[in-house]
DNA sequence: TCGCGTTATGCAACAACAAACATAACGCTT
DNA sequence: AAGCGTTATGTTTGTTGTTGCATAACGCGA
């Protein structure tokens, strides 16, 4: 969930349906480590094994993909991906333990946020 | 406020502080329609009189600043500047009651949404 | 041994957005 | 009448992020 639907008005005269959109993320240092984006991509990997598919997967370029996670890996400092390079199906990478932790906190605090959200917003008339 | 401080560990080892940020903005028909930024505009046009001195105030181009009123406008149907031009003072700009009236609704959502994060997530541990 | 699919990485091309620049119109002030 | 500061708008330049291309290394399977 990444929006609620509510009607907008005011001075008895305008009336508005719309969105509100919620983005969350987590910032180290002024600069971005996990959004929505780089969780998306995490799980693709892990659910597909290879970096190559989730990219296909996720709608981005594996160029792109493989620069997200490593910066992330840079930004935490943590290991996140264990990779094979050769051998049967061209070689591939899953999550490390470590990795799967993280992203899990991270969506507890977004589904925590996004529920509430929608909880107190979702098609109200303000 | 657009962000909170709080500990996220995992895996009794690693721990680290930082920032959950939010952004929130409305959308109509896929096109954002108000934010952070063009509120910061339309309060800066509110209290300086025109759109120059608001946008040197935000920190922004007039060509720009002058550039999203004009898309706020037309995504919203509504007219939301009175304007001078020559005059005392060069001319001005000033909010219409519908204007202020619907950056009214958006900051009480904003604030509602950012106040409640803040009591619920500020200085965490997680 | 060759081919295939993957990781890994640099670099050029491109797209989206904002700044910067250039004019024009306007109406008070001097 | 000239100047100033503003709105208004098109055009060019610059910045940032993403894609695309190119290349190398790797190890299993045919």
């Amino acid at each position: 969930m990444r929006y609620v639907r509510l009607n907008i008005s005011f001075l008895d005269e305008f009336i508005f349906n719309m969105k509100i959109r919620i983005k969350i993320w987590l910032e180290d240092k002024g600069r971005p480590v996990l959004g929505d984006g780089r969780l998306l991509l995490l799980k693709a990997i892990d659910e597909t094994g290879s970096i190559q598919s989730a990219a296909k997967k996720s709608g981005v370029s594996y160029r792109h993909a493989w620069g997200q996670v490593k910066k992330l890996e840079k930004r935490l400092g943590v290991k996140l991906l264990d990779h094979t390079i050769g051998g049967k199906g061209g070689g591939g990478s899953k999550l490390t333990t470590e990795a799967k932790a993280f992203i899990e906190k991270y969506e507890a605090i977004g589904k925590k946020i996004h529920s509430w959200v929608e909880e107190n917003f979702e098609d109200l008339d303000i």
